[in-house]
DNA sequence: CATCATGTCTATCGATATAGTCGAGAAGTA
DNA sequence: TACTTCTCGACTATATCGATAGACATGATG
């Protein structure tokens, strides 16, 4: 399960990449858009700037704006940087042997491995760029019933 | 990531799973090969127990058994049990709704069944008859460099 | 029946992570 | 100057995790 904090982490470049080229964004824009509690969305921004994801600019028209493009940036990369390594154990995610008095042996080593290749290969291929046209899709699919 | 726990009870029953339809194994006895504290795998496997999974006796030539087949026994089964639903977030192992305001126009959501799909099926199709087969095959291939 | 070996139950504990908040300050803009 | 916005560090409450402890129940054995 990903931590709150990295699901608004991702909402946030979410939201970020709708106004790629467009300027900065609002922390208070961002955390009233994708419903994130505004004094934790500030920590996580400046996190995200810190690891070279954002940039930001401060005063009035001030607010944060996305490095690079929606296209190119995946969803494996924000996760890793806020949570660490993708993986079901910490057998596949790092150094194997912390711990793990069976490796190399261990019966369970290729399932989890095939869970982690199934997993990081999801996060990894999904840019915003495609979350973006998801919801433009879901959007244009939804029919509000207002006929009887 | 899933808790020590539930990597405990996988490796216990895993364990257990030699002895299928051997008799009992007493819990030092699975403690002992699995690396697991004696303690904590007592209140693992007792929970295991109350799920049905295993029975047991008391006394000298205690311990427990197996009840169903390796062969038609799922890791996925043991995880529910022990961990609850699989998935990467809230909204999709369980009531979606559930806080999740941006729901069902998530542009996430997608993504989020495809991973629970992937690692699903990972476990549902790994039964711990296939585990038994992996470890005899990495012990056959296992070459210790003896020779000089 | 006494005794020993084993599983069973309930409670507890310390450490760590999580989710979130707060106040003061620095840097832009008008 | 005054206002807005980001920035930084500290702080806290709660829950979960991993594990342990003691008392007890039950079965086998002699």
């Amino acid at each position: 399960m990903l931590s709150q904090k990295c699901q608004y982490a991702l909402r946030a470049v979410f939201e970020l990449s709708k106004s790629y080229g467009a300027g900065p964004v609002k922390i208070g824009s961002v955390a009233g858009a994708q419903d994130i509690p505004q004094r934790f969305l500030e920590v996580i921004l400046a996190e995200l700037k810190r690891g070279g994801f954002l940039e930001s600019r401060r005063g009035s028209d001030g607010g944060y704006t996305l490095v690079r493009s929606p296209q190119t940036l995946t969803v494996g990369e924000i996760i890793r940087f806020v949570e660490g390594p993708i993986g079901p154990v910490e057998c596949v995610t790092g150094k194997p042997a912390d711990g793990c008095r069976l490796y190399p042996g261990c019966a369970f080593l290729g399932m989890w491995r095939r869970v982690q290749d199934a997993v990081a290969g999801v996060y990894d291929t999904t840019t915003f760029g495609d979350l973006l046209e998801s919801e433009a899709k879901a959007a244009g699919e939804f029919v509000p019933s207002y006929a009887i």
